[in-house]
RNA sequence: GCGGAGGUAGCUCAGCUGGUAGAGCGUCGGGUUGUGGUCCCGAAUGUCGCGGGUUCGAACCCCGUCCUUCGCCCCA
């Protein structure tokens, strides 16, 4: 029985240069929260299992996590979502924090789920949230920084579509316009939630199968089918144009046009599932066709924070995995070329050169560089292959000559050009070089979008 | 839970209607002593996913099983 080398089912291992790839994403992510004045914060892989059960789902517990008996006989399951967790920290300190709170956080998440493409069983997700603000300019900051995210990776804005809604103002709609009941109504939203998925005619048999006769007769389901066809605030019945919940969406939608995120759109078939949004709604979706589906979103939850006892605290994020993440950025092409951390693979020219080169290597790596040496031993050219294959940007030349001299060849393997200097003036090249960051190749300046330069 | 496709050298795959394996890339070495990504020469490497069956003989046929992958269901 020889051991696999394959990783658990679903779950990826991380070589240099997919962590690498990890770390430009992240490190996006990191630098646009920040710039937001957003916190990051961690907490525990693992939770009691009821954390996951406040929304009342225990199919999901069932199938589809990983849930198991701690040696204390405690029910304890490996977080399949981080809001949960942000809910009961933020409840921990109701009293003490600082609001508006704006944290943000990377977990890795595990979901007991067939694999398919764009879902595995660990992932990571970012996630930023805003807590203790009411007023639509929450709203507005998240979808502000969602967008700016997507641009921050060189994302034009006709690769993406920003879809809204508001789930108070469609609860409304379905109860006081369309006449039906909560339970009706939620049937409808799960399936209004699918529509893009299902041929028409089975929408509309499904969705009269829901209406009682006196409903049908009373033109429900005209009405209902009306009410998706509108794309604009505007063409809701006038009746409920003064609905606070409009007024507000229309408010955002304004803010976002201000704002100068032209691709933002309403979306009144936009749901997000069945879960515990109270108003605003969104969705990103790449709109290649290839990739027509929603890559992430989120909404307001103003609910969560009060279900650990305390004052509710309203609460507006969003959360996106990376897997669909890099599928966007793969498919647009708009991953960059990225390189090692190691600045210079040093080459040693002629033989027992390992130990003579030591203190360049201790000047370099003290003025800040990160060095690799080639301590084979080997021709130069197997040298300069490993640095080339390694992703190296710089090889640096280190023999007899230029211990003597003081002066190094530096190589630049990408480009295949080559110069000579001191040690100073090399670390500072290779400063310069790694400040400049590795760009992707589709990213250009793009003058209606990037807010952060 | 359901359905499609597939598992052959490190990787991508070929292998016609059964006669115990190949290519490209990669790896390693060399093309004489201080330079890669193009060139030339040479070398290593596979229990053909696993188990069983049919057969004189199976990578190829049959059964089972495991795994990968795509889709459906679901999706926090």
């Amino acid at each position: 029985m020889t051991l696999s080398t394959q990783p658990y089912k679903g779950a990826r291992d991380f070589y240099p240069e997919d962590k690498r790839l990890q770390k430009y994403m992240f490190g996006k992510l990191r630098e646009v929260s920040e710039r937001f004045g957003y916190q990051e914060i961690d907490a525990p892989i693992l939770e009691p299992t009821e954390l996951f059960l406040s929304k009342g789902n225990q199919e999901i517990i069932d199938e589809q996590t990983y849930t198991f008996t701690d040696r204390g006989g405690r029910s304890v399951t490996i977080r399949t979502e981080m809001t949960p967790t942000v809910s009961r920290m933020v409840a921990a300190r109701r009293q003490e924090l600082a609001y508006p709170v704006r944290w943000y956080d990377i977990p890795n998440l595990w979901r007991y789920e067939r694999t398919q493409r764009g879902r595995l069983r660990e992932f990571w997700q970012y996630n930023a949230d805003i807590f203790g603000v009411e007023g639509v300019e929450a709203d507005h900051e998240i979808v502000v920084l969602a967008d700016q995210i997507m641009q921050s990776y060189g994302a034009k804005r006709d690769m993406y579509t920003i879809c809204l809604s508001s789930r108070k103002m469609v609860d409304e709609l379905f109860t006081q316009y369309l006449g039906l009941d909560n339970t009706q109504k939620d049937t409808l939203i799960r399936l209004v939630d699918r529509i893009k998925k299902l041929p028409y005619e089975s929408f509309v048999a499904q969705a009269d199968a829901i209406l009682t006769p006196s409903q049908r007769d009373a033109g429900v389901l005209d009405k209902l089918l009306a009410l998706l066809k509108v794309t604009k605030l505007q063409q809701l019945p006038a009746d409920f144009a003064s609905q606070p919940a409009v007024v507000r969406l229309q408010q955002l939608m304004a803010m976002l046009e201000s704002s100068r995120v032209a691709n933002a759109v309403f979306d009144i078939s936009l749901m997000r599932g069945f879960d515990y949004y109270t108003d605003m709604v969104f969705e990103v979706f790449d709109t290649d066709p290839e990739n027509n589906r929603a890559m992430f979103g989120g909404g307001r939850y103003d609910g969560l924070v009060g279900l650990f006892g305390v004052e509710p605290v309203p609460t507006v994020g969003f959360a996106m995995g990376d897997v669909t993440l890099q599928n966007f950025l793969e498919s647009h092409e708009l991953l960059p070329k990225l390189h090692s951390e190691t600045d210079a693979y040093v080459v040693l020219v002629g033989d027992d050169m390992y130990e003579k080169a030591q203190p360049v290597l201790s000047e370099l790596r003290r003025m800040g560089l990160n060095i690799a040496v080639d301590s084979t031993g080997r021709k130069l050219e197997k040298q300069i292959k490993t640095a080339v294959k390694q992703g190296i940007h710089y090889a640096l030349f280190v023999g007899e000559t230029e211990l003597a001299s003081g002066q190094f060849k530096l190589r630049n393997l990408a480009a295949g050009t080559e110069e000579t200097h001191g040690l100073e003036r090399i670390v500072s090249i290779a400063k310069d070089r790694r400040r400049a960051g590795d760009v992707p190749a589709r990213a250009e300046d793009d003058e209606d979008g990037d807010l952060l330069g």
